[in-house]
DNA sequence: GCGCGTCTCAAACGTATGTTTCAAACAGAC
DNA sequence: GTCTGTTTGAAACATACGTTTGAGACGCGC
């Protein structure tokens, strides 16, 4: 086999097992175990741990920024000349992310758990990484929210923003556990695909929220 | 000194670095070199990494819990009949975060990073310590909470806590990062009190938000 | 069949981790 | 001062980690 399959074997476990237990916590006798080939396999074909953590996120995120992108052009396509609207946008983005090809039925989540934790474990190589590689679709929704949102300040977009991407990767990064506590609590199961269609009204009433004045903090009365 | 303060300086110094860089990232020669104690002191004082960890929440979290019961006994005392509103349960919440006594000027945002980290960051020792230790005035709020959105279904709420809960937790753990690029890109300087103020009416809009009838996901038209 | 680049394998390397040990220092009671 | 229980100190322990090594197996062009 000239082109092994190893390579394909490790990124598969190692995005198992980075989603289930994160980075530092996965080592790589648990990946090669689980992907039944050698322990120096991993630094002979990705030269690092590292490099094997941004590799299964190029797997994924690559196709990803580019089925964005595209729903993006198509977006800005069927709004000619109005900017298009926030939950516009916002379901641009769910889409791309529930459309994309997934490897088995544990994709999508899998997919949103490791972008949850890629902003939450403070691995500064991975960010660094992901921001040279990815900025330009990033950059494209942020400016789209700008123009879905004339309303507000740019102070009030900033952390508005701020406070969806935190609503998201945090639910995202743990929806496997959520999921199974409102099952056991409730009875009732939820895909990804509908947290994702409760997550977008949340989002877009939030971002869109009348600002009070500011902090009654001290001694208020609330009346 | 019969109760040295050995504990006392574990106890700062791993709570500083346990919020910069997580629970597995930071070791305990860390911890000990940055305290200026014995490296052996941790395990004679706390029995071990674990229980160093539970120990740190537990010292600002019992008496946030206390702050936080009088709060809302305070707040149902004002409240006779009617259940408290949901923006005076959130800001319940937030005065008692706030106003809780800090050790120093960093109190507030490690206060909040620590709390995202152990949400975040699966340890499992740590949620069940968690649970055990603070389940009565997480689930006062969860009955306020409750109270105050009589129109949402179990599973919409149940959701839209969890949201609520990722945009603050998410926020306050990066708030000093976020603080920074804030200032460096449009010059405004921010507390953390303003933080919570644009958050409250952020969360609030975004749980009472209408929800949409499910997944338009696929060959939706967005007319 | 031979040689060569690609890949796998078991074993080892060096380092860092959490934890334990045991002697020394210390404080307070008598 | 002496004893006793508590706390600190330096060193070692066992284990786990990421990485490297070098020998061997495989596929393929010639």
């Amino acid at each position: 086999m000239a082109q092994s399959d190893t390579v394909d074997r490790i990124l598969d476990a190692a995005e198992e097992l980075f989603a289930e237990r994160g980075f530092s916590e996965t080592s790589l006798r648990m990946i090669t175990s689980k992907a039944k080939v050698n322990l120096a396999a991993v630094n002979y074909h990705f030269g690092s741990k590292n490099a094997l953590i941004q590799a299964v996120f190029a797997r994924f995120l690559t196709p990803f920024a580019e089925t964005l992108d595209e729903a993006f052009d198509e977006l800005e396509g069927r709004c000619q000349d109005t900017p298009p609207s926030l939950d516009q946008t916002l379901w641009a983005l769910t889409e791309s992310a529930v459309r994309m090809p997934q490897r088995n039925e544990k994709g999508i989540s899998i997919f949103m758990r490791l972008l949850g934790l890629a902003y939450t474990q403070s691995q500064g190589h991975l960010r660094k990484f992901l921001e040279a590689e990815y900025s330009d679709p990033f950059g494209r929704f942020m400016k789209l929210l700008k123009d879905a949102t004339p309303d507000l300040s740019a102070v009030d977009r900033y952390w508005r923003i701020q406070f969806m991407l935190g609503a998201t990767a945090f639910t995202m990064s743990s929806s496997d556990a959520l999921r199974e506590i409102l099952e056991n609590k409730l009875g009732v199961e939820t895909s990804v695909e509908e947290i994702a269609a409760r997550l977008v009204p949340f989002l877009s009433a939030g971002l869109q929220a009348e600002n009070i004045v500011l902090p009654p903090m001290r001694d208020a009365t609330f009346a």
